[in-house]
DNA sequence: TGGATACTGAACCATACAGTTCAGTATCTG
DNA sequence: CAGATACTGAACTGTATGGTTCAGTATCCA
């Protein structure tokens, strides 16, 4: 059994449960930013962005750099692969428990079909 | 732009960021299971297991069917399809953002080799 | 130098969340 | 019927989250 490091999916599917994030991650995807901008595009303080932007850190989704006053953000080193590696194998799961309940409907169907009322189509 | 179910983002990803509901989903994808049976895995009272139950349900990942006494839980119907789409278009994203900048770096080069200590200037 | 700009840290608030206990209700089983 | 089982709802605890204000510090610019 594969082992995922459970600990970080927990802080970064945390840090994508929040709009205000997921559009700071696409802002940042479009240009680099200071904690000003993506502020004033989100109609927000400083030092509530500067909460998001340490949040998307910690998540390593969103790097960032002080130069002088201004604190440039930009896209982190993570690429979101372990998030979906997680997903994928979930979706495999779901797949082939959907299956076997088709497995299981066609069965029923085959006995309807032998002791049913209308035995011939 | 295409625009993405925002709220239900939010509730699905924040769903996913706790090991032990994405320990449950796993569980689920072997076989259905109880309450009871959820909160033996996961050492857990039944009352804390339910409300991990709720609250993966409210993100459509399980289902669940009181039978008597019994609350079967099982899959639910939704396969994670927008986290999926959000999370390729983010890489999507991701990956333009790097190949500017790799182009920048490149660009480096070129104006070093160019204008270099070596070479003039 | 002095004023505007960009950020930071501490403190605070309201709400949500993960978990518990406890006292039920409903259902099975002998 | 009695007792065990499976769950539920309310109430409580401690901690995290999303947001604010306010009082700084550091930097830039004229």
């Amino acid at each position: 059994m594969v082992q995922y490091p459970t600990a970080r999916l927990d802080v970064s599917f945390a840090a994508l449960s929040d709009a205000t994030r997921r559009g700071v991650l696409e802002q940042l995807g479009r240009a680099d930013a200071s904690i000003t901008d993506l502020a004033q595009t989100f109609h927000m303080t400083l030092t509530g962005m500067r909460k998001h932007v340490g949040v998307l850190e910690q998540a390593g989704l969103v790097t960032t750099e002080k130069i002088g006053r201004v604190r440039t953000c930009r896209l982190g080193p993570r690429r979101l692969e372990d998030e979906t590696a997680w997903i994928e194998r979930y979706r495999q799961l779901w797949d082939s428990r959907f299956d076997e309940l088709d497995k299981l409907v066609d069965e029923l169907h085959w006995k309807e079909n032998v002791h049913g009322p209308k035995s011939g189509e």
